[in-house]
DNA sequence: CAGCATCCGGGTCGATACTG
DNA sequence: CAGTATCGACCCGGATGCTG
């Protein structure tokens, strides 16, 4: 918390202090392999599945398949299917994400910005550990 | 992020507008089963592994001492031993961790808020599969 | 095109027992 | 008190092959 502002104190507490948060559920949702990839693709417009296989490099059409069917059944990603031939699909996400995008967009720069001093920590405490 | 600066769309973009957005690191660090929690804990101030486990429900020896060392080998905790006997050790958060509080924080309170929608949406969806 | 079914290897996690 | 060691169950996730 760098600029530590008026309200951030009662946020902290209170997101602190509840001995129910409900963050694990959350990781869970989202913290999966993929899934988040998912939201950030479908946070730029409705794709295809395909669209999205390629788009999200790695993935298997399996795991893809489960992280939509998952995201869709807790109400973030909508599916739609339309009657042509051959066969189209089209996912995008719901207003639930809207209000989780920010959230996700901090935690992405926070992990921009921090990644050298992560991968510094790592190696110094690699090395600390190989000489004992 | 809830007081949504003027530079917030530029920031919108440039975290999903970038191929490397390095999400999927962070939530392989805190998107562990208790890597988050054990955090959640040690932003209340500094505790011992004892007090860590009593308060966290569930977690286990083995996977307290495997997520500390995880988070202390990544730089976001500190372990300091006191030569006491019997034995004390403390572990704190760094300074890196206050920069992460926020977006956490953001998250857990979207998870709190947007529970009960996400569960509505699995019932009805787990209901229309039954049906099919 | 957009999946589902199946198999299978590896890693995660919990339970338990032991140590400085 | 603060761990380590070992075992085993389980689940995630990849590879492959088959459908409407």
């Amino acid at each position: 918390m760098s600029q530590r502002n008026i309200a951030g104190t009662d946020q902290l507490t209170a997101a602190t202090e509840t001995d129910d948060c409900p963050l694990p559920e959350v990781l869970a949702l989202i913290g999966g392999k993929w899934s988040a990839q998912v939201l950030v693709e479908l946070g730029r417009g409705p794709r295809r599945f395909t669209q999205l296989e390629r788009a999200i490099e790695g993935i298997s059409r399996r795991m893809l398949t489960l992280s939509l069917r998952d995201l869709e059944r807790s109400g973030l990603v909508t599916r739609t299917v339309y009657p042509d031939a051959p066969p189209r699909v089209e996912y995008a996400t719901t207003a639930l994400i809207d209000e989780i995008r920010e959230p996700l967009e901090a935690l992405s720069a926070w992990a921009r910005h921090a990644a050298p001093a992560i991968t510094a920590a790592r190696q110094a405490f690699d090395e600390g550990r190989r000489e004992a």
